[in-house]
DNA sequence: GGCTGAAAGTTAGCCCCCTAACGATATTTG
DNA sequence: CAAATATCGTTAGGGGGCTAACTTTCAGCC
């Protein structure tokens, strides 16, 4: 929830004509983009105020979400993974998943571990490695939260009808799109080897 | 750009079908909820790395943008604020329009007057208070910074029409209003004291 | 069989965010 | 006027991100 910008958006209207002093201001293009900022930040706040009542952060849900698939598969689904693969187990997958660097994930993992939520093994063929495993009261926490998390979840959402919906997944699509084009996760390896 | 659960957002049936096990999950809010906040994310993180090259965070960069207000008055349009109002000048009155406690704010003018963007003055007055200034510096990265930011945003909109623009901040002002509903700041005081 | 190199996880150090508690100063009030 | 209260900015300590460097272990190649 701490994350961004303003407090108070400015409006349309002050951004025309603030475009006559920058002419690379594009008017839209700005209110826009302050306005995805500004409410995924209120939304990102919500959802967080909801996990931190059980002092749970999003990094950590996003890490026994995943876990939970060792306990749980029928919540591959909630995931969009195909329940017969097998979950992340490893600090070094765990940190894929989340999008997080495994320097990250070991606070992480470190953190979980401490409140009990979660225990580490080492595995037993790769002395390298570890597993990572949800304890009882990581699955606890998870069947006692979720049904309220989407509860919430749905409640935010509840302004908008189904149509609306869609309409902003799709136009959310295209901006996301065009982001992960603006910055190549690999900076597009030129592919000129043989 | 840290901010934020899965890398591999679940589709539509996906949610679908969990929707089976979850009688809780409304699977299109969850669908545009994850969206959001994953477009959201991303698109923080282009504009991060566009600030990140000058060693620049978001949070520096919004407390730029308001005390700029002290030295070019035509940047209060920028912010939505009438040009005559004196823009925010002490700790207290940036934290509150960054969104950020007075101890964050400490931080943030700690490292800006480190790197030299900024000075603390203290108030002649009142002596509990400081002024904090743009330092040539500041203004200096600002006007160097700002167009090529400008080009960004407008670059990262570019795949919507007008139209669609309109519409998705329409659709994000409606979830942006529901979202302070269900997390009224200040507790709706029930305004019975007389 | 013994180097070399890659990979897993961790550590150390920094930034930005938070809450709580604090000294110093102003203001209100008895 | 003096005492209580409020406000300002800061400090202390913690969480969760990051990068860079390190240790341990495995795999490949003379």
């Amino acid at each position: 929830m701490p994350f961004l910008l303003l407090k108070d958006l400015p409006r349309y209207e002050c951004l025309l004509e603030a475009a006559n002093d920058f002419p690379e201001l594009d008017p839209s293009a700005a209110e826009a983009y302050l306005h995805l900022l500004h409410t995924g930040d209120e939304v990102f706040g919500v959802s967080d105020r909801s996990l931190a009542g059980h002092n749970i952060s999003h990094g950590r849900f996003g890490v026994l979400m995943l876990l939970w698939r060792g306990v749980q598969p029928r919540a591959a689904k909630l995931l969009g993974a195909d329940a017969c693969t097998p979950g992340p187990r490893t600090p070094a997958e765990l940190a894929d998943a989340c999008k997080v660097t495994r320097a990250t994930m070991t606070g992480l993992i470190d953190t979980l571990e401490r409140d009990g939520y979660v225990k580490r093994e080492p595995d037993p063929v790769d002395r390298r490695m570890m597993s990572v495993l949800l304890t009882p009261k990581g699955v606890e926490f998870l069947t006692e939260f979720l049904p309220g998390h989407f509860k919430v979840i749905s409640a935010l959402m509840s302004p908008l009808s189904e149509a609306e919906r869609k309409t902003l997944v799709h136009l959310l699509g295209k901006i996301q799109q065009q982001a992960s084009r603006l910055h190549p996760k690999h900076e597009a390896v030129p592919a000129a080897t043989v």
